[in-house]
Formats: C-alpha cells, structure tokens, sequence
DNA sequence: TATATTTACGAAAACGATTTCGTGAATGCT
DNA sequence: AGCATTCACGAAATCGTTTTCGTAAATATA
C-alpha cells in the first residue's frame, strides 16, 4: 500500500524546506530558477498531486461548485449538466451534483451544508416547493454566489439564466389556434414555480388575443400523486367537451397524453393536436412526431456556468446580478399537423 | 457579510476549550450532559457547520464519492446517477462527477487527481478508449475502493456490476431471427469494450446457432466521425444485398437508423426489424414502437453504490470483490413484430 | 571599503477540526 | 483519613498547504 506524496516528503528528498518546495512549485520569484527545476522534476517523477483539503482549508477556496437541481430523470438536466461539467473542467473546478427530490426542505439542507467552505459557488433550479428565497440568501451573505437557471424565483437579487417562458407559451398556443384548435387545455407541475406561471401567462394571454374562453378546468395542475397523473389527463380527455389541444408544460405529460390516446383511442392530430416544452432529441421518431418547443438545456448550463466563474473571477459578487433569456425553439411536427 | 461559525467561536461564546466543545459534538463520552446541551444548543442556535476541509485533513476522509462516467447525455447514465445520488445522500456521502468525453487521457487524468484524498471512493464505466487498468490500480494501491459498473474492464481485480449482455444479445438475435429475419446487423460503437465484446459474441453465438453465416461487412463499428454514423448507417442498408433486421448495441444507432430508414423509406418492421440495448421509457411511443432491451439502469447505479459503501465500511478493500450481475429485459414491440 | 539592496531560502504561524495526553477536582474504597 | 479511580475538561500536537516574516550570503551602490 503506498502513502500519498505530500512536501514534507518532496523537501526531505531534496534537502530543501517545505517552504521552499511550495513556493518552487507556484513558480514563486524567491526560488532560483535551479531549484526550482530540480523541485518540478521530482514533484513530476513522483507524481505529486496536493492535498486539496490541506489547501482548500488554508486558501479557503474549494475550487468546486455545487449543481442542486430536482431531478437528474429529465432531459433538459442532462444536457445542463454535460455543458457545466465541461465548462467546469476547462477552468480545473469540480462539480458536485444533489438532487433536491423536488422538496424544499431537502433542497434547503443540502445549502445550508455550503455554508462552511464545501463550495466555492452555486448553480441551482429550484424545487417545485420552493417559494422562498431565505435558504438561498442565507449562502450569499457568506459571499457564496449563487446562479439560478431554468427554475428561477423571480424579483430575486440573484443571477439568473432563463428561457423566454412566456413568449414560448404563447407561440405555442397560437399555432395550435392556426392548426385549428379551439379548446386547449394546459397541463402542468409545480403550479408555483415562476417557470411555470409565466408558461400559464403565454397561455392565457394567447387564448385572449384570440377571443378563446380560459376555462379553469382545463388548466391540470398534474403535481400531486405522481402515479394519479394518468389517471387525471384521462379525465380531462374523456370528459363530455374534452380539449381538442393540448400544451404540456413538460415532456413527461405528453407522453402520458400519447398513452391515454393509445388506451382511450383518441387519435393524434386528428382528434387532439398536443405541444410541449421538451428536450427530447427524438421527438420526430414518436408516433406521432412530437412538436415541441425545445429550450436550450446545453446553452443554458453553459450559460449558469460561465456567469458564475465570472462571479468568481470578479471578487465583487452580484453588484449587478446578471439575468439571461436564451429563447426556445419552436419545432412544428406531426402531433400539430 | 457574515463569517462562519467555526469551533474557536463556539467555544469562547461557551467558555470552553476548543476540544471541549468538538467532543460534546460528537457526543464524547468524557464530557457531561450539562456541557454537552449548552453546546449543541448554541451550535444549533447558529447554525453551526463543521468546516469540511479541515475535519477532511484531519480524519482523513472526505465523506465524497466521485463517479466518472464517458457521457451524461445517455439515458443510462442519467438514471444511474440518479441512483448514486440518492444512496449518497441517505449515507451523508457527496457526489462528485466528471466526465471523461470518451477520452482514456481525460480519464486517467481524473483518476490521478483523485490519488491525495478528494475522494473516498470512485463509481466509473470506462471510456471507449479504455483498455488499461494501470490508472484504476494506481488507485487501488493507495486504497481507494473502486467500482465499476456497466462499462468495465474484465479480468480485473475490482468490484463490477454489470448487466447479462452475452445473454440479452443472444436473445434479441435469437427475438429477431423468431420474427424473420436471416441477415442481421450488428451495430456498435467502442468495439474495445469488453461490453461491446460480449455483446457481439451473443450476437456471433445466436447465428451460429440457427446456422446463420457471420458476414464480417454486417458488424459495423461507428465509433469515429460521430457525423458519419448517419451515412454508414445507410450505405449498409442500401446495399445490393441489405439486412433485414439490426440489432444495436445503443440506443443512438437505432434512432439513426430510424432516421435512415424514413428518409431511404425502408419500412419498420416490414422490411427491417430493430431491436436495441436502451433505456429510453418511451420506447413504446415511436413510430414505431421500439424493441427494446432494457437495462436495469437505477438498479445498476444502486447496486454500485452500495457495493462502494460496503468497501467503505470494511476498511479492508476487496479482499474478494464482489461481481454483481443484474439481467436486462427484452420488450417485444412493433420494430420486431 | 562601507553600506544598501537583492537573492534565495528557512522558520513558523496560520487555516479549523480532531485526538492524544495531562491534570485538578470529585468520588469511591478500605 | 488515605489512597485509587473516575469525571470533566484544557493544552497542545496534528493533518498538509500556504504565506508572512526573518535572515544569511551575494551583489550592487556610493
């Protein structure tokens, strides 16, 4: 069983002080250019690698970053995650990744963990329960900058990365209005997420500029009793005037609407045409081809990313919190057609 | 801006001793009930956080486990994570991930980082290019439990869980031929992987058993140029002499060949049948709906995990590692009707 | 030549928590 | 009462790096 190389080790080996070593291998000026050759080659040779909790805990850097999302199931998460794994790479941070299981308090104890040095930064999507803002506050007075993207808290002082909810909601609705629809419905999880308020707003505001009824029973909330959501959108369908369009505010119910179609018989386009915001690359493959609004999942980790290494460069955090809209894309296909 | 609690702290608002204060957290045996209520009280009261860099110098243990996979943007990947994330939790661990993007060089220079205690721990599924284990061993020597799972090395001394995929190959060939077909293909990427191996040996070992020839020019690796597996896709479907059935080792080449096959319109399942290695749970809703060999993908993250832990527990590292194998299960669906 | 400065390094003090060891006071025992 | 334990705590070393400060020797300056 090896032990690990440390300085102590490097400097006795070369008859130097342990002072010496480190300063040799930051390239400091008070080492000749002699030693410090001689230090970099045995450091080489015997594969040194610091102790990152040695010096984590004298520079008080951690040079890592924490990732708090709901869910790593979806999409839209991967994707976010490959773009921030990479930018977090090139500049030599480590990602730590939780999942908040879409609970508050859960999501509220995996940052109160960061307030002693465990990261140097934060990137986050809220949970569907999440509301207030406090936990999240909590970090930045520890001067720990936080980047929300995706699931934001609006009217919060904290950067923020988002996609064009609203207006992608109301494109949305409008060409199922153009492909014919009259009665749509709007299905939805975590009615109290901003996401999906503003998604509800594009909604609401499409129906209107369009003299469309906004029937409250046509908006589902599907959050609660995640094995009942089937059960709910087959409601809605077979009810005596059921919708003949659907928006699904996420990929997972449209797929349950496919499903309850095939069961129930109800045919797509024809009886019912169904969008939904979505990050599946395959959507053209489905039977019918899915249209979507795809956002920008890897743009928009990429994006976090980058404006929180920016926070971290600038010493001054969030003197002007900066928020980004990366619009979506609107891809028509067959379940519209 | 606030600055963090830390012992030296507790103890002087508590008139205690650094030490007192420590062991009362930890519920030491040498301190009385009074101390030890004054103590978590106040500790409670605000908020105390122990500094993990200087508890992990100390201890000797990050409580961190690191979990290296080649992509995240695969399904499999996603739910395993998911899978890791969640036994972390519960055991108080933390998840750090990276991604080698395909790359043996990036993978070894992951490991390497990992060799002075920034992890306890390391989940990995290989990369493509990946057939040494001297960087895996280089851990293991420092005494640092690895597990491999899905993707893994064979014939190594570490702890792996993987799926049957000898069997399930054999079972979709056999699935294929039962429906018709006499000229499968057999699609992959990283042939090196002893993944990939055995799967191609199922599918080598199905034909023969149904006396099938082996044709060499229907094995096709389209591991390099990620933009020519389109075009390799097709020009082997539109040869003189095309297959009837595809059996892929990723979900990726089935959707490309999905793809292909409407744009050449060859029809599923009448003039090709497919059937694929996947995760994707909506299988069921392409057009046509997907055969699939499904891997237990959150069972798989799990069981790593825990096979982790247990390593972690036992301070003595895989005097006999554990080889978990978890079945896959074949779903017959339109693709191969 | 005498003084000032630069060069190149080492000693030691941090960082915050843990752990070993030591010790005065309280308690037990005979 | 006299001795041995136990109790409850504090001092100090330790983990491995970084960084401040101090200082001999070498070089530059007047």
């Amino acid at each position: 069983m090896d032990i690990p190389i440390n300085l102590k080790r490097l400097a006795k080996d070369l008859n130097l002080s342990v002072s010496t070593v480190s300063k040799a291998l930051h390239d400091s000026y008070e080492i000749s250019p002699d030693t410090k050759k001689r230090v970099l080659e045995l450091a080489k040779k015997l594969n040194y690698i610091p102790n990152p909790y040695a010096s984590g805990l004298r520079k008080k850097k951690s040079k890592t970053i924490a990732v708090v999302i709901p869910e790593v199931a979806d999409n839209f998460f991967s994707q976010a995650i490959h773009a921030i794994e990479t930018v977090a790479q090139e500049r030599g941070y480590h990602v730590l990744i939780y999942l908040s299981h879409e609970s508050y308090d859960k999501e509220k104890a995996i940052l109160q963990d960061f307030r002693n040095g465990r990261v140097d930064g934060v990137l986050m999507s809220v949970s569907g329960e999440t509301t207030s803002t406090d936990h999240i506050e909590d970090l930045t007075r520890y001067a720990i900058p936080v980047v929300l993207f995706d699931r934001v808290l609006p009217r919060s002082e904290f950067a923020k990365i988002t996609t064009n909810d609203y207006e992608s909601a109301f494109l949305a609705v409008r060409h199922l209005i153009e492909a014919g629809c009259r009665k749509i419905a709007f299905l939805s999880i975590s009615p109290s997420l901003s996401i999906n308020q503003d998604r509800l707003k594009g909604y609401q505001a499409a129906l209107e500029e369009y003299k469309l009824e906004v029937a409250e029973h046509f908006i589902v909330d599907c959050t609660h009793y995640p094995n009942r959501q089937s059960e709910m959108i087959k409601n809605l369908l077979t009810q005596p005037l059921p919708p003949d369009g659907i928006m699904a505010s996420v990929e997972k119910l449209a797929f349950l609407t496919y499903q309850v179609c095939v069961e129930t018989g109800i045919r797509i386009p024809n009886d019912l045409k169904v969008i939904c915001f979505s990050n599946l690359e395959i959507a053209s493959l489905l039977n019918p081809s899915l249209t979507t609004i795809t956002q920008p999942a890897f743009e928009m980790g990429n994006a976090a990313a980058t404006t929180l290494f920016r926070a971290l460069d600038n010493k001054i955090y969030q003197s002007n919190p900066e928020n980004l809209e990366i619009p979506s894309i609107l891809f028509p296909r067959g379940s519209t057609a």
